[in-house]
RNA sequence: GGGAGUUUAGCUCAGCUGGUUCAGAGCAUCUGCCUUACAAGCAGAGGGUCGGCGGUUCGAACCCGUCAACUCCCACCA
């Protein structure tokens, strides 16, 4: 079979992938080897495959492709996350376009919305995902809402609840007013703002005065803020006990602007006094220390704003208007009427929705919530004690501190699309928690006897992250079926792959249901990726464009390139500048690969059985090849993939391509030895063995070109490599260094290429160079070799090492470049020897340093001083 | 305001316990080659006061202190 001139990636990723789908191999059931799970980090169903998602499942289809070739059972699983917000946000969009209101319909109506747009959108980054290669199990696919997970979820709560470790309450929440529902505090995203301080007067109220005389009254206190709309709910006015400049006001009154309200002057030791003019306005119903303020001096609340960010009736004015509107036109009234003073600039951190990118409003509102320090406990010290190692280890701090300081967290959303909470309501307001409407009822009329009033269920959904922090056992059905064999054998999962960005809203949460609801950990690792950024370090965005489309990239470049080109620059824990110039050096490397395979198909027709000699090319290669598969195995101990991929490029560029092939190709249209030519193919197969974790495609593909085989790669069986020999390493070490040495002075003596030497060497150790001197002499064109004792004149002199080699050539050559580095070398070498004699003659380091220490720095002052008396004999020759 | 991290060649990064192999790799650059696997290549080469300063040590890219720049996380100063 003839082979292309380059690897065709479309088809071969096409081909493959269905034959690994058909043949199963990535379909896991529990046997008798030792699993390797990973559960994916379910992606949003709304989702689209972007950079991170291709760095992150990159990683964990290199990790689960190394377990499978290493023998464990290895399970991927698949699925989606519902994402309660991202999803009811595209759905309210989506009818939109088609002219429907989401208020115009019922509950019911929407959801079925909801599920045709999943049903047709949904899954769509699951397919993507098999473009890249990746080898999950598509039969175990999870998505957060179906029927056993949503009653799973379900039933945590009412657990939880039962347990007494969810509460519901009224308190402070952050309020999207675009999604209009409750975040949690890890939704909020604070920004750096920049924002205008305005300075306001709030006139007194002098004796009796019910009303705010205006500007025209004498005694007023100004009062700094960042939102004037908000005033209209200003319940008091606050400064510091201490504060000379207000001990006349304390305990009087002040009217709010614009609409008379008396409010009065308190204290408390929570203002500074140097910031702003040291006089704060309290507005309880829409800041949180403010109303935390508001509870300790008993004040009023006075919400003026709706769900939707617009001023209401409270207001008194501005109603209806936006909460942004109201603040620009009440700050021209404000001005005109007098009461402004003055504004400046002024920035602080403002906080925005995570989904809606809209400024949280601090709102008082009644939510569910789960007291976490109830359920932290065990999944602090998991991490603390490494029984779940974190890498890098850098995040363990964070994780603590974030644990430590845990608050409690709130889990209702004003949303339709998610589990809806179990809690069923009468008109009172009482209420049960339980599965079904049958089972409240029972038990509404067990705790209040004699009430016959209709139920109704709680109108709102649990977080998103209330279902996905059962992820790693509800896959496997652990919480719905416990104890099933599946949850039995692959739970605790073993590596968890995801980004930094999640590890509170997720990471740390599936620690905590672990050990809550199964009473272990969910996995006994975590592999932190970095962020992917653009190539001048900015964060991949829509917004900026700087996202590149994967799939096209994968089309264009192929699954292989794209892998390779995000693998190659990204160390464990750290950020990686991404940048299109790492699919190219992908696409040379699968090229250099695919010319390798042609060089050695090449050589199957011309194979000859010989009497075996003796090779140092594979002698050479072999325990090269046992020497890298060591390095390897330490760094995949510490997901040092990047690495691992550059050492591996190195291998097979470098060592096989150009090393070893070159040894051992013979002469054009010459035969090759039989044992030779299998050797060859034998080191190939394992390159491709120790490469196809990163690159499956192009490694199947070369695995099937190199001979016939019913067998695939993708399940073929890494051996455990041996011992490398290393007086071979060193031999071809010293042969490496020879080859170049010559090459080099070939080079500055400007000879052809094509212009064949007589090489004379000259060692103090002729066997050294017995079992390599047929491949040196090919390497540097050398028609003869010879060891003489004595100094050829007339010849280019190279010094490797403690060994001399002259070149002869029949042409007139120029020495003088040559001569040149000699002394180059020997001025380097002197000055080298000063620095070592010098140290040596220190009688502190001979003291002191380790004895081992001292006996180098003494072979090194005896090697420089054998090489300065070879290399000053070759200058007086030349 | 608190905490963490980073700073090594033009760029992206390795450099583990201070001492052989310690100043490295890949890109990029330069020189010479259309040599019949590969010009998407081959063979060579040149690039660095290891952020600054101070200290510990016989010895520092590495340990300590300090300053600077950048990045991230957390936190209610209006």
């Amino acid at each position: 079979m003839d082979l292309s001139k380059n690897f065709e990636h479309n088809a071969a990723e096409l081909k493959w992938y269905q034959h690994w789908l058909d043949k199963r191999y990535f379909n896991s059931t529990p046997d008798e080897r030792e699993p390797y799970t990973i559960t994916i980090p379910p992606p949003n169903v709304t989702g689209v495959l972007h950079m991170g998602h291709c760095l992150n499942n990159t990683i964990q289809d290199i990790l689960i492709r190394r377990a499978r070739m290493q023998g464990k059972n290895a399970c991927w699983v698949p699925g989606t996350d519902h994402a309660s917000i991202a999803t009811e946000a595209k759905v309210v969009q989506m009818l939109r376009e088609r002219g429907i209101q989401k208020a115009s319909l019922s509950r019911e109506e929407f959801l079925n919305y909801a599920w045709e747009w999943k049903e047709k959108y949904g899954g769509i980054i699951l397919q993507q995902l098999k473009k890249l290669g990746c080898s999950l199990d598509w039969d175990r696919t999870t998505f957060t809402m179906d029927p056993d997970y949503y009653q799973s979820v379900i039933n945590v709560f009412i657990d939880l609840y039962k347990k007494g470790y969810i509460y519901r309450g009224k308190r402070m929440i952050n309020w999207d007013v675009i999604a209009k529902t409750a975040l949690s505090d890890e939704e909020v995203i604070r920004k750096e703002t920049q924002q205008k301080l305005y300075y306001l007067k709030y006139f007194i109220a002098d004796g009796q005065q019910s009303t705010d005389s205006g500007p025209s009254a004498v005694d007023y206190i100004t009062i700094a803020t960042v939102r004037p709309e908000t005033i209209m709910g200003d319940t008091a006015i606050c400064v510091h006990p201490d504060d000379e400049r207000y001990k006349h006001l304390q305990g009087k009154f002040a009217f709010v602007p614009l609409i008379n309200r008396r409010i009065p002057i308190i204290t408390d030791e929570y203002v500074t006094m140097d910031f702003g003019t040291g006089a704060l306005k309290v507005t309880p119903a829409h800041d949180l220390n403010d109303n935390q303020l508001g509870q300790k001096h008993n004040l009023e609340v006075v919400d003026i704003l709706n769900e939707d960010g617009t001023l209401n009736e409270e207001a008194q004015i501005y109603i209806g208007e936006d909460r942004f509107t109201a603040r620009k036109k009440i700050a021209k009234e404000l001005e005109e009427k007098g009461y402004l003073l003055k504004v400046e600039d002024y920035t602080s951190e403002v906080g925005f929705s995570e989904r809606t990118d809209t400024v949280v409003e601090p709102r008082l509102s009644l939510q569910w919530w789960v007291d976490m320090k109830k359920i932290s406990g065990p999944a602090l010290k998991a991490v603390m004690e490494d029984d779940i190692k974190f890498y890098p280890g850098k995040f363990k701090n964070l994780y603590r501190h974030w644990m430590e300081n845990i608050k409690d967290w709130c889990i209702s959303r004003q949303l339709w699309w998610g589990q809806r909470i179990p809690a069923w309501y009468d008109d009172e307001g009482r209420f049960v928690v339980a599965a079904t409407e049958d089972e409240a009822k029972k038990m509404f009329n067990e705790q209040f006897p004699n009430s016959n009033a209709l139920l109704k269920q709680d109108q709102d959904c649990l977080d998103t992250w209330f279902s996905s922090w059962l992820w790693p056992f509800e896959v496997f059905k652990g919480y719905s079926s416990p104890g099933n064999k599946e949850v039995n054998y692959y739970y605790p999962t073993n590596t968890l792959v995801t980004a930094p960005e999640i590890i509170f809203f997720w990471v740390a949460r599936m620690i905590m249901a672990g050990y809550e609801f199964k009473g272990e950990k969910p996995f006994s690792e975590v592999y932190f990726t970095g962020i992917v950024r653009d190539k001048v370090g900015r964060k991949m965005s829509k917004q900026l464009g700087n996202s590149p489309d994967l799939l096209e990239m994968i089309e264009k470049d192929g699954a292989d390139a794209v892998r390779f080109g995000i693998m190659i620059s990204s160390p464990a824990g750290n950020d990686l500048m991404w940048d299109q110039a790492g699919n190219e050096q992908g696409k040379f490397f699968i090229n250099k690969i695919w010319n390798a395979l042609k060089l050695v198909r090449s050589w199957e027709s011309r194979v000859v059985n010989r009497a075996s000699t003796d090779n140092f090319a594979t002698d050479w290669f072999e325990n090269r090849l046992n020497e890298v598969k060591a390095e390897i195995d330490e760094l995949y101990k510490d997901f040092r993939l990047s690495e691992i991929l550059k050492t591996i490029y190195s291998l097979i560029w470098d060592d096989f391509c150009s090393w070893y092939l070159e040894w051992v190709k013979p002469g054009f249209e010459q035969p090759i030895d039989k044992a030779v030519y299998e050797k060859t193919v034998g080191f190939f197969d394992e390159l491709m063995l120790l490469l196809h974790p990163f690159l499956p495609f192009i490694t199947e593909e070369v695995y099937h070109q190199l001979k016939e085989r019913t067998d695939d790669i993708t399940v073929k069986q890494l051996q455990v490599g041996k011992k490398p020999n290393a007086a071979i390493l060193q031999t071809a070490a010293l042969l490496k260094d020879v080859i170049t040495g010559i090459r080099d002075a070939r080079v500055k003596s400007q000879l052809k290429p094509k212009e064949a030497i007589r090489l004379h060497i000259l060692t103090g150790n002729n066997d050294s160079y017995k079992s390599i001197e047929t491949i040196l002499a090919k390497q540097v064109n050398a028609e003869t070799v010879d060891y003489i004792q004595s100094a050829v004149t007339n010849s280019i002199t190279v010094v490797v090492q403690k060994d001399k080699f002259f070149l002869e050539t029949t042409t007139e050559m120029d020495t003088s470049l040559q001569k040149e580095q000699l002394q180059k070398d020997l001025d380097y070498l002197k000055g080298f020897l000063i620095s070592v004699d010098k140290k040596l003659g220190n009688e502190k380091f001979v003291a002191n340093a380790k004895p081992e220490v001292v006996e180098i720095e003494k072979k090194k002052r005896a090697d420089a001083e054998a090489k300065i008396k070879v290399i000053e004999e070759s200058l007086a020759t030349l």
